[in-house]
DNA sequence: TACTCTCATGTTAGCGCTCTCACAATGAGG
DNA sequence: CCTCATTGTGAGAGCGCTAACATGAGAGTA
């Protein structure tokens, strides 16, 4: 195995011209069947494979898709990002994943300079602070963007779940349990999903005549724990929490858990987000769960019929449901509020 | 912005050759401050970016690492993937990852072809199966690889976490407390993860002249859920059980309440990797803790030094921590055993 | 039989870069 | 003032591929 093989090496083994050799490669019609199957022998002995580069070069296109994404930790910006790849291998393209800190500029202008020194097709955004986004957009000027979980700008497509539905599904579901004193526990501030959830939990609230109550958290379990002390240490606490993930409703429970408050008989919680550890957690999470596979396929395809045709813009919402489980119950006249 | 400028737009702008500009951008010495500086000058003024493409294509190296994946559903893999991805790109390398699934093997040719299209530089796999390292090996000679959290060969780098010790670690923490009567659930059979932590357990059982007794499970929830079901349906059930991951902890301990036993009152349990739910469950899972960080980092570095000075063939290891928690306590003599 | 027209294949140029080699300019030593 | 090393810069080739154009062999038509 002294070299790669080229296409010329392919060429002279079959017979032909190292062009009739790219002809097969990329499927051209006019081909004598007898023609192409010469070549075909001539790669398969060869163990020929096309050099990515030089196509690049003189194609100006890469099949790679660039995916900017945040909050590393987080079960669901993976999932995403895992059934994208999936999507890509399918139609033929890779990914290449960049992944910046929530909380830094730094680190979004470095995670931003590496994929642009890349040659990428498109880039997808996932799950970015709108601030980002729009840094984003700036820097990809002639690029396809396709913007998953944040703020839809009118310039590129999106991908979304509907959030503010989320927000008030979850939100309606302790309403319709009787619960009055439902709190709220936002994302973190800026964040488009947060935002949208937070939106859903203030009308469907305000649609019931109820006062809301929200606290500002982020997406992190130990965010959840810290303000499920910080709501035990109140004069009053509510019946019921709609926490804007699954994170954050296992932090608050795990405080309520340590004062000895029962999940559901004192205090309902909601989670968002269904991740795999919800069904089993004790007691099991009622939450909203959102496909996050239709979402990475979604963004996919967007992306990929874009580079194809480019169309118009669309935003594209997808549904969430509410999941009911253990976390949640009626609401009991003689419980859950007062210490 | 018409088109995107080349090594030559810039050389005339400065007053240069292209070569010239192109020493600028690889460091060269032998270069007058001066010139450099007007280079410089004409590269920022034109937002002048090199051509990955073109640069691949002459030096055959894409500074992109391919690496290969199983288990999407897991949060360690993730969590290796994400520290490499930070890792590499502090020295200027991107990663393109591709997950295949556990078991099917033709998922595997697909992915390994797929990177084998991709002008990737070398190959790192987190979490194989044994088969598929093998497949991997035969796939990529000439490719430098690295072999994380598998089997070691004799070939090629590998990077693990001592899952034999861990393994050990949560056993002989069981033991201590005074448990006898303790089972071990296993990971995926054929995966070299599970079969240490395996060994680890029958190990330190041995040593301490207990007898081992162990179901084969893989790393998912719902396995630990029905495992647990199908414990408790013998006639005795242990006193501890030690779980190969936390999720099948999780798993096991949905199956215990449902049946009201209680944890660790009546069994205790042990999980493996500390995954971040695991400090918040209910009861707060006892388990051995492993640092992904340092694994993925310390890939990327061997990678990257044999990538520039093919050296000897390592393998490193780091060492577990057992974490105690909730879930487990010293065996109470009325309790643990029988129906 | 000459003339188009199609199909199948070959020839050539060039994508943007790095590398090798050649050469000009500078300065030290005789 | 000439030689010779040393340093800085330029010219040209070529990486492996695709796209555009060129060519030749048959088939179809008058």
């Amino acid at each position: 195995m002294s070299k790669r093989a080229n296409i010329y090496d392919v060429a002279e083994r079959a017979g032909v011209s190292h062009q009739t050799v790219s002809r097969v490669l990329n499927n051209h019609s006019s081909l004598k069947p007898a023609t192409r199957e010469k070549v075909e022998k001539a790669i398969a002995e060869l163990h020929y494979r096309p050099n990515q580069a030089a196509r690049q070069l003189v194609t100006s296109q890469s099949r790679i898709i660039g995916i900017l994404i945040a909050g590393t930790e987080l079960y669901g910006p993976w999932a995403i990002l895992n059934a994208m790849e999936q999507e890509a291998r399918i139609e033929g393209y890779s990914v290449i994943s960049i992944s910046v800190l929530l909380d830094s500029p730094d680190s979004w202008r470095e995670g931003i300079d590496q994929l642009r020194n890349l040659n990428i097709d498109g880039a997808i955004t996932i799950a970015l602070p709108n601030a980002l986004v729009r840094e984003v957009e700036k820097s990809f000027i002639g690029t396809t963007i396709v913007i998953v979980d944040a703020e839809p700008g009118a310039k590129f497509d999106a991908v979304n779940l509907d959030n503010e539905l989320g927000g008030a599904l979850a939100t309606q579901h302790l309403i319709d349990l009787g619960h009055t004193e439902i709190m709220h526990i936002t994302g973190p501030v800026g964040g488009y999903e947060g935002t949208m959830r937070r939106k859903g939990y203030e009308s469907a609230m305000i649609a019931s005549k109820l006062k809301p109550d929200v606290i500002e958290g982020d997406w992190s379990l130990s965010t959840g724990y810290e303000i499920g002390k910080r709501i035990l240490s109140r004069k009053k606490y509510p019946s019921a929490i709609f926490a804007a993930n699954d994170h954050l409703a296992f932090g608050v429970m795990k405080a309520l858990r340590e004062a000895k408050i029962r999940v559901p008989e004192d205090v309902s919680i909601v989670g968002f987000d269904n991740i795999p550890e919800a069904h089993y957690f004790s007691p099991a999470l009622t939450t909203v769960s959102q496909r996050f596979d239709q979402l990475g396929n979604l963004a996919i395809n967007r992306m990929l019929s874009q580079l194809k045709e480019s169309g118009d813009r669309e935003t594209l919402m997808i549904t969430p449901e509410l999941i009911s489980r253990e976390s949640t119950q009626k609401k009991s006249a003689n419980k859950g509020s007062g210490k």
